[in-house]
DNA sequence: AACAAACGCAACCGCATCAAG
DNA sequence: CCTTGATGCGGTTGCGTTTGT
C-alpha cells in the first residue's frame, strides 16, 4: 500500500473491498465529485476517472446489481434505443437501478447474439434461400428450424411489430410459431410468402400527436430516485423532457418523425450499414427471437 | 470430464465538452 | 481568446463464469 501511494503510481484493474470503503468515505464525505482529489489527497492510488467510474457503476446507492434486464426494462431498452441511438446515458435515466454501462452490456451482448446468428452457415433447407436480406434470412431461419410446438412453447415466439398508420402508431404481436407450416417442402417453395406474412393488429396507441401542435413520440418519465441521498442529486439531470424535444431543431424534429413514419429510424442494433430495413412492416419480426431475453406480450387494454 | 463457445460484467481508453485561470 | 484540467460519455477489451458439445 505504501509504494501504491508513491507519485506517479497509478493502479489499475479490478477494485478491493478496502478501496471501495475509502472511495465511499470520500464520496460522504465531500460527495460525489472532486475525483481527482482522491488520489491528489492520497488517499487512493487511482485516477480521477477511475473512481467515478467505480461509484457510478458499483457503489452508487439503489442500484440493481446482480439481477438480470426485465421484460418491461428490455422494452424500454429497445424503445429508447431507436429513439436516442446509443445515447446510453440518456436510457439509462429511464431505467432506474441502471447504469449507462449496463444498458450499453446489455445492448452490445443482444447485438453479438444476432451478429453470431447471422454468421451461422445456413441449414439444409435455408441453403436454397437466396437474394434475401439477412435478417429476412434469419427469420426465415428461424420459421424453418421451428419444430411443431406446444401450446406453451406458443408463448415463448410471441413478439412485437410495429407500423404505422397515418399518425397512429399500431403494435403488433407476430407469433412465429404462426409462420411454421407443416409441410417443410411447401416452405421452401414459398417461404417469402411466409416472412411477410400479415399479423393481425391487437391494439393501436396514439402518437405523434401532440397537445403543441408538435409531432414527437411521447415517452414515459424517467424514472430515478437518486433523491434518497442528497449526495447523488448532481447525478439527476436537471430537467427530464419526456418528450425528447431538446436535442433537435425543427427541421431534425421532422426528419426524425420522418424516419419513424418510414421506418429508417428503427432498431437495427447497429448493423444497418449492412442490413438495412426499409420498410416499416418489418420490425421485432424481423429478429430473431433469441436475441432477446423476453417477447412482450400485448397488454390487453389499449393504452391511453 | 474436458474443452470450446458464449455470456456477463468490470474497467480502461479516447474523445468531447465545459469551466476556470 | 487560449490553455489546461476535470468530468462525462461511448466504444472496446479482458477475464471469469456459464453453457453446450
Amino acid at each position: 500500500m505504501e509504494r501504491e501511494l508513491e507519485r506517479g503510481y497509478v493502479k489499475k484493474g479490478p477494485w478491493s473491498r478496502e478501496e471501495d470503503e475509502v472511495l465511499l468515505r470520500h464520496v460522504r464525505k465531500y460527495g460525489p465529485r472532486e475525483w481527482s482529489s482522491i488520489r491528489s489527497k492520497g488517499f487512493l492510488p487511482r485516477t480521477g476517472k477511475s473512481c467515478r467510474l467505480r461509484w457510478v457503476n458499483k457503489l452508487r446507492p439503489n442500484l440493481k446489481t446482480g439481477c438480470k434486464f426485465s421484460a418491461e426494462e428490455e422494452r424500454l431498452v429497445i424503445e429508447m434505443q431507436t429513439q436516442f441511438g446509443n445515447k446510453w446515458a440518456k436510457i439509462a435515466t429511464y431505467l432506474p437501478g441502471r447504469t449507462d454501462n449496463d444498458v450499453k452490456n446489455f445492448w452490445s451482448s443482444r447485438r453479438k447474439r444476432l451478429e453470431r446468428m447471422l454468421q451461422k452457415p445456413p441449414t439444409l433447407k435455408l441453403q436454397k434461400s437466396k437474394g434475401k436480406t439477412p435478417l429476412t434470412q434469419v427469420l426465415a431461419d428461424k420459421v424453418f428450424q421451428a419444430p411443431p410446438c406446444s401450446s406453451n412453447q406458443v408463448e415463448e415466439n410471441l413478439c412485437y411489430s410495429t407500423s404505422y398508420m397515418g399518425n397512429t402508431e399500431v403494435f403488433e404481436m407476430i407469433n412465429l410459431q404462426d409462420l411454421v407450416k407443416p409441410n417443410y417442402e411447401q416452405m421452401e417453395n414459398d417461404y417469402l410468402s411466409a416472412v411477410e406474412v400479415e399479423a393481425t393488429p391487437l391494439h393501436t396507441v396514439p402518437s405523434f400527436e401532440s397537445s403543441s401542435g408538435n409531432n414527437f413520440p411521447v415517452l414515459p418519465e424517467p424514472l430515478i430516485d437518486f433523491p434518497l441521498f442528497p449526495e447523488c442529486q448532481d447525478l439527476v439531470p436537471e430537467t427530464f423532457d419526456p418528450n425528447f424535444i431538446d436535442g433537435f431543431d425543427e427541421k431534425k424534429c421532422s426528419e426524425f418523425v420522418c424516419s419513424q413514419k418510414l421506418g429508417t429510424g428503427l432498431p437495427t442494433l447497429g448493423l444497418e450499414e449492412n442490413y438495412q430495413i426499409t420498410t416499416s412492416n418489418v420490425l421485432f419480426k424481423d429478429f430473431p427471437s433469441e436475441i432477446f431475453e423476453y417477447f412482450e406480450q400485448i397488454p390487453t387494454s389499449t393504452k391511453q
